[in-house]
DNA sequence: CCTGAAGACTTCAACAGTAAAGTTCGAAGC
DNA sequence: GCTTCGAACTTTACTGTTGAAGTCTTCAGG
């Protein structure tokens, strides 16, 4: 027993092969690629969880402030429209919310003209912060992409959203539960 | 108003214009390749969590299973490696365990050599509902990547790799919490 | 006006996760 | 061979999310 120190993750190759080992008619190429996607993203999320954290935010929060800065001047939606985009539950907005008032990154106020309708609105203090970790955000993946060329870093773009509009295609109920946001 | 039905996802390239017209030094290529990584997992998470749906199974139990079956002969982990390998707390794992046991997914057992340890196995329904579910991810995979070339499956594989290992490098704590698994 | 229906948010109960304390067994030292 | 330490799992208290029910406002008819 000299190669399994502890249970954790086994490299992308080791994986494939015990795939191929328990499910035959699997296409080694294919499987790479998949696997190679979710492991990229599982650790860009640890990387970006630990920039939110040391600015003292989570990285939940991160996306709230990055909807409200991302719709554009005057940096205000409704609790609705911002748990559509996020994909999650209008009831989990409310919390998110709630926590986020109480923090000073947001503002929530009642719509005069509408007074059923409710708008949250970015704080200076959100504003910087979406500032600091876009700023940290860069710079990882500026580096992440380090060892591609220009050229390459085009092609790869250029798949990826080959890819990304046949998923759409196939699943075009954008406003479903789709968890986070990019 | 003729563009907005609902406060759903701008597309890839709205959102990088988005991101170009509050965040002034931001490469949008860099940019479209994590977005459009961020966006695929996304999707694909959402197909995966339909399909084990149909199942019957949540996605962290096929989680679970495919950690058992990926471990080989004789199929058997401690809740402890599998807590490791799935990336969650020894406490998540107790939980789950004892939610798959009362569906008859996997067993629970006291290592009689060593009566501290636990042991988990895959049942029989476990293994087929495992097998199921790879056969209709694979569908899903190869509809997937149906628009790229052998040789264009390749080279996608190939820069993704060299992209987790450049993350892996700078992160290398894969024992950590690293949520769900490929 | 007043009523009824629809929309937008909030509240409530249940569930899945984490962190920290607790329990139980095995092993090493005196 | 008792005691103490450490390892492996479970329990407990708390946080965040969901789905369903509830509240409040607006608007369209009668």
């Amino acid at each position: 027993m000299a190669d399994t120190p502890g249970a954790s993750e086994p490299s992308l190759d080791e994986q494939i092969a015990a795939y191929q080992r328990e499910f035959q008619d699997l296409d080694p190429q294919v499987e790479k690629v998949v696997s190679a996607l979710s492991r990229l993203n599982r650790r860009m999320n640890v990387a970006y969880g630990r920039q939110t954290a040391e600015l003292g935010i989570s990285n939940a929060e991160w996306e709230v402030l990055k909807a409200l800065v991302l719709a554009g001047a005057p940096y205000r939606m409704g609790p609705g429209d911002l748990a559509k985009r996020l994909g999650l539950t209008p009831a989990a907005m409310t919390h998110r919310i709630d926590r986020m008032v109480a923090e000073g990154l947001v503002t929530r106020e009642r719509d005069e003209s509408n007074r059923v309708r409710v708008i949250v609105g970015i704080t200076e203090e959100g504003r910087s912060k979406w500032l600091e970790a876009m700023r940290m955000a860069t710079v990882f993946e500026e580096d992440l992409l380090q060892d591609l060329s220009g050229e390459e870093r085009g092609r790869l773009g250029e798949m990826l959203t080959r890819l990304l509009r046949r998923v759409e295609d196939a699943q075009p109920d954008a406003g479903g539960r789709l968890s986070d946001l990019d």
